[in-house]
DNA sequence: AGCAAAAGTGCACTGTATTGCACTTTTAAA
DNA sequence: TTTAAAAGTGCAATACAGTGCACTTTTGCT
């Protein structure tokens, strides 16, 4: 699963749109649609500002962890 | 502690250069440097290919977490 | 089924990440 | 303490992420 379907499911838990969480974490619009349906290759500040929205944070953890 | 800091900490763990982490991540060394520095906004993958080679993962997980 | 809201996408522009090169600074081993 | 290897940095070129706009497709509610 990769990290734009994690921030779907979890934009949606929440009950937000796209634009909501967009306008929400000062990114465009179109780059939320983009991450979220894996498209493109996000900078990390941009991974930050959406995660930070949803209440998430992006680590880095030695593999092969479950979950 | 950010994210370039674990990954050149990780790094001297495995005792390799910058240098020899560019070439097996098959990232620019500059790239490289910049990211343990501190310096710049690495894209995903970038940083995806980093984290492989040192045996770790980008993971999106639940704020405020212990660690 | 009908329809409005939400999500996905092609295009084009702007800004910046990636990179190599050349150089300086720092580190660590003899 | 010398000094070679490793790490940090300014500059410039190229590739591509971020973005808005206009449009199509999908979703989900009545």
């Amino acid at each position: 699963m990769h990290l734009g379907s994690i921030v779907k499911e979890r934009r949606k838990l929440f009950n937000i749109t796209q634009e909501t969480l967009a306008e929400m974490s000062g990114v465009g619009l179109r780059t939320v649609k983009q991450l979220e349906s894996g498209k493109g290759n996000p900078t990390i500040i941009t991974l930050e500002k959406v995660a930070d929205v949803l209440g998430m944070q992006l680590v880095l953890q030695i593999k092969s962890m479950n979950q």
